[in-house]
DNA sequence: AGCCTTGTTGACAGTCTGCCAATAACTCGA
DNA sequence: TCGAGTTATTGGCAGACTGTCAACAAGGCT
């Protein structure tokens, strides 16, 4: 696997920039943030470590860019909410998040949790996007979207319960799908009915 | 707020190993891992910073012991398990939790989400031994210890649930103390009642 | 071809980490 | 009291990584 070290070729910085971006998603996607210097993003997309930082700025900020590309690309197929009573649209809506993060699992999993960054005020800033862009499908799926920021943070707080339930499935291996759908459909059940009322 | 640069003091290994261990607790738990440097660990504890090395060897070593010990503190006053049916001690745990994690709340919520290093393979063991063990303790207390993997992994993304609550509590202030602790024992009931079976 | 825009490079300074020989603080026996 | 031995402690060295910037050259335009 040569380097391919070629002359040196000009792109439009559009593209430049998307691929070193795509080869820093991989990277930061495999290994965590602290081992993954801009060195090897560079050398795996063949152009000089200054580059990165001329595109980037600095490396937190090109970590921002890939957190930022594995949590909302899930979010492009949010639409679909079907009518019906209850217990169908939860069924529903855990069914569309089991299909979304069972397909992009290694990504938004490993995302989710901030591989290597958890503590930072930026890329927290930005998983909180993510679980409230979560929570307000779980909102609007179950028809309780209305409701002050107490009902939008326990709509958080599940959407917690469903990334912990998801990681038992996809990363730990230890529950079956169907456990994990019956799991988070009797605890949404449970929620809308008993608990949403106090907000 | 003079650093004290007296002459050079010798101390027994345990006790300046205890020393720096409490600094570098206090320091990654106001700022993050990445944010706190050896030198500036050394530097607070009026030490060299080679000393630092040589008690822990590595700064992610230094940092699975801090991790170590912001999670296990809570862990001692697991002791008194009521009795009665299984509302009252669901209700119990729950407290329990609840008083564990407010008394405790910016250190040990801070380090269960690891700030600043998860992905990594040792921390998250740690971690994961600490999830482990409120899982057990949730078991023990509805009286359902008993059972395969399988409810023990539902147990532990129970406890998931239960950090992302707390944090809106504790952290974004924006759920009340009853709130979290009428949204915990309903789910916890509802699981136990329906979900375990599957397990 | 020659010029000009600008994508791209290479190197420099600063910081951090792990490591190790040298130093000195404290203990113990004469 | 004092010298020798143990070892806690220090300071510096080499390596790696990051952000910055002036200089270079690839490609377009006349």
């Amino acid at each position: 696997m040569s380097v391919e070290a070629g002359p040196r070729r000009r792109l439009e910085p559009d593209a430049r920039r998307a691929q070193i971006l795509s080869v820093a998603v991989r990277l930061f996607g495999e290994r965590g943030y602290a081992d993954v210097s801009t060195t090897d993003v560079a050398r795996e997309a063949g152009v000089a470590r200054g580059l990165v930082n001329h595109y980037f700025g600095t490396k937190k900020e090109l970590y921002l860019e890939v957190i930022r590309v594995m949590l909302t690309v899930p979010g492009v197929a949010i639409a679909g909410l079907p009518d019906g009573d209850l217990p169908t649209r939860v069924d529903a809506i855990v069914s569309w998040f089991l299909d979304v993060v069972s397909r992009h699992s290694r990504s938004w999993l490993a995302a989710i949790t901030a591989g290597g960054m958890a503590g930072d005020t930026d890329v927290d800033r930005v998983i909180a996007e993510a679980i409230d862009a979560a929570a307000d499908a779980v909102l609007t799926a179950v028809g309780r979207d209305a409701g002050g920021p107490a009902r939008h943070a326990m709509a958080r707080s599940y959407v917690g319960l469903a990334v912990s339930t998801a990681r038992e499935w996809l990363q730990r291996d230890v529950l079956t799908r169907a456990q994990v759908h019956r799991l988070l459909t009797a605890t949404l059940l449970t929620m809308v009915e008993q608990v949403f009322q106090d907000a």
